[in-house]
DNA sequence: ATTTATGCAAATCATTTGCACATAG
DNA sequence: CTATGTGCAAATGATTTGCATAAAT
């Protein structure tokens, strides 16, 4: 199955370069402002052809939709538990950690997901005005 | 709000007893066997009770439905990247590890969330013998 | 007697899929 | 040409919600 380049993939390829970890809702939105007769199906097929291929990543978050984005060095994120809002993190991989694992029944590891949770700055704020 | 004990919320907490982080579907419908009339949503709406008065857990997981259990030990997770089955790991809590971020720019850390992925022996069998 | 909980069906959210038509190679 | 990609709408899976009724306190 050989894939073709589209204006569709070129333009959701091109998109990605400018927004940070986009989920493909938001993607869509920003496409469809300059190309109006895009379906939503596209983006989602194209993201999930483009990550099959290894050309983008797929961050998947728990509670929220999928996040998209140009491969990078591989690093951790944090969640605000409130808001859901997902940034990177400046710490060391840790390369070590899958060695680490006991018992794992015969298990091949081959990576690992971490993710930090708590508040955001403003979320923070927020509840200590009483907004939660 | 004070909330009541009902004999839908007590099958309930028995259950996740019995079963090993059960989604609420699977929870569901191993209830329903023994409770025919009990409605789906009173399921759902139960579990997100007991996880706001802290009673159960909640295991978002990438990819699938959440699953929930009774507290345990602080723990991480193994899940298959092909069939999403997910199991319990045996390896310290790494307790230093939410004082090791930097410039988290005003984000409060509460905790962390790790899980590896890789390949169950199932899958692992299959993949070796042209499953995928 | 109140007020919270339940059951049902409909609604919602993220994502996938079937199908006829369009288009890249 | 012909297989792959597109747009649309309908389908799916997980979960939530509105509403009238039932049950706990």
């Amino acid at each position: 199955m050989k894939r073709r380049m589209t204006i569709q993939k070129t333009i959701i390829l091109n998109s990605l370069k400018e927004l940070h970890h986009p989920s493909a809702e938001e993607l869509f939105e920003v496409i469809h402002q300059e190309y109006p007769l895009i379906s939503k199906a596209t983006v989602y097929r194209n993201l999930n052809l483009l990550v099959e291929e290894g050309i983008i990543d797929k961050l998947e978050v728990t509670d929220g939709p999928a996040r998209f984005d140009l491969p990078m060095k591989k690093h951790y994120h944090l969640r605000c538990d409130n808001c859901g809002k997902l940034m990177d993190i400046e710490m060391d991989y840790l390369d070590d950690l899958d060695s680490m694992v006991k018992n794992n029944e015969g298990f091949q590891i081959k990576s690992h997901t971490l993710t930090f949770h708590g508040l955001c700055p403003e979320c923070n704020n927020k509840k200590e005005n009483g907004g939660f």
